[in-house]
Parts: C-alpha cells; sequence; structure tokens
DNA sequence: ACTTATTGTCTACAAAGCAGACACACCTCT
DNA sequence: AGAGGTGTGTCTGCTTTGTAGACAATAAGT
C-alpha cells in the first residue's frame, strides 16, 4: 500500500465536527462544535479554506439549502462527510490509536 | 482558557513515535516506528525538520550520544519528549477523543 | 584507496492553518 | 424608505507545517 495523504489535524477536527452535528452542519455550528468539544477558537477563514481544500479532495460536499431568509437572509451551505472522507478520518484513528497503545504511563487513561 | 497552539498531525506522530522507542529513540528508530506502526512513509528531511520544530517548541530535547562509532560511526541523537510535550500530547489526544465520542456509527470500533 | 553503509544537515518548495477585511441580503427601527 | 445591525460566506495575504532529495562526514570492508 503506497501512502495515502493523510488528514491534518485541523481537517481531522472539521470532518469529525460536521459528523457530530450532522445533519445540521452550517459553517456557524461546525465552529460551535469545535469550540466547545475542543475547546478551540477557530476564526471564519480557517474554517472555510479548511472546508474548500477537504472538498477539492472529495472527503467532503454540500449543497445551498433553501434562501429560508430566517436568520440572515442568506441561504447557508450545509455540509456532509463523503464515503472517502469517513475512510480517510478511519484511517486517521487507526494510526492515532496504534501509537497512542500502551503509554497510558505517558498519557494517562483516555479521559486524559 | 486561551488557546494553547495545537500539534501538527505529523508532530503529534513524531512525538508517539519517541515515546514508544523510548530509550531508543533515534532519528532511524522513529522513522521505523511511523513506518511500522502508521504505515506512513517518512524521508529524512521531514522528519529532521519536524523535530527541530518539536525542539524550538520546547516539546522534545536530545543528547548526542558517545561516538560509539559501531553503525555509521556517527554519533547518534538520543530523544526524549518533555513534559511540555507530554501535556500537548494529551491535549490533542483529549479533544479527538471527544470529538469521536458517539460517532461508532460512522467509524466502527475503534480498531478501525 | 575506493566503495558502501549509517546518521544527520541543508535547501527549497508545496500544503495546511490562520486572521481580518470585505460583501451582501435580510431584518428592524425610525 | 434610508440607516444601521446581524448572520452568513468570500477573499487576500501571510505564517507554520509537511515533504523530498541532494549533500556531508565517518567508519568498515574490500
Amino acid at each position: 500500500m503506497p501512502d495515502k495523504s493523510f488528514l491534518g489535524e485541523f481537517e481531522q477536527m472539521v470532518l469529525l465536527a460536521i459528523l457530530q452535528r450532522a445533519p445540521d452542519a452550517y459553517g456557524p455550528t461546525i465552529s460551535a462544535e469545535l469550540e466547545s468539544t475542543a475547546e478551540r477558537t477557530v476564526s471564519r477563514g480557517a474554517l472555510y479554506s479548511s472546508l474548500g481544500r477537504l472538498e477539492k479532495k472529495g472527503l467532503l460536499r454540500w449543497e445551498l439549502e433553501e434562501p429560508t431568509a430566517e436568520r440572515g437572509g442568506h441561504p447557508r451551505r450545509r455540509f456532509e462527510v463523503t464515503h472517502a472522507g469517513v475512510e480517510a478520518l478511519k484511517a486517521s484513528r487507526t494510526a492515532l490509536v496504534s501509537l497512542w497503545a500502551g503509554l497510558d504511563r505517558h498519557l494517562g487513561p483516555e479521559t486524559g
């Protein structure tokens, strides 16, 4: 097996946040998920550029919602992780879990 | 808590590989660990530049070994993760574990 | 001596991460 | 109906990470 390019650290979290919020994954909710769950500040620039790259790689897709016009009035983009995205996520997790194995002495139990 | 800068994806794996191989963590063994456990190809350039950055951030330290002169004849650098490095690793793991929570339906059980 | 093996350094570039300014449509207020 | 406010998303430009591959130095084997 040659090597499939790995997900960046932030890319991985973005994909995970989409899965967590599905089917309500829009820019702002993804951002909120990251800030609450991962305790990480996210600027719009950082988020959307990552989202763009992920789409280009086929790991996510999105569709424009009806112009519900209820919040800003703007149609929102609903994001969704593709099958390839889920596979990439699995590969990353597998690698990390293997590397963590046996290190509880240093890292403590899972809940950190 | 403001936000501490996160570890890059590769940086995290390098640190973990050092912990796994300790106290025999030298360039080549770290590389081997990454290739076998994470199934990831590593070039020397990639590895050493990451190692250098990690040192600059205080997440690892190293010492030159006695010129044992047995393998290339060159003294080797033995790497060690610092306390700050371990803390960074814990923070990354905690964030990821929280984000994975409840997604078994998509990602399958831990062993991938 | 010349070749090969082992470890590490250097240079130069590509990809990912990031902040903040900008745009725009709708809403509310007056 | 014009002014200001709010909730999306876009764009530009820069910094940090990730990557490959050529190069250097030293010792061993021939």
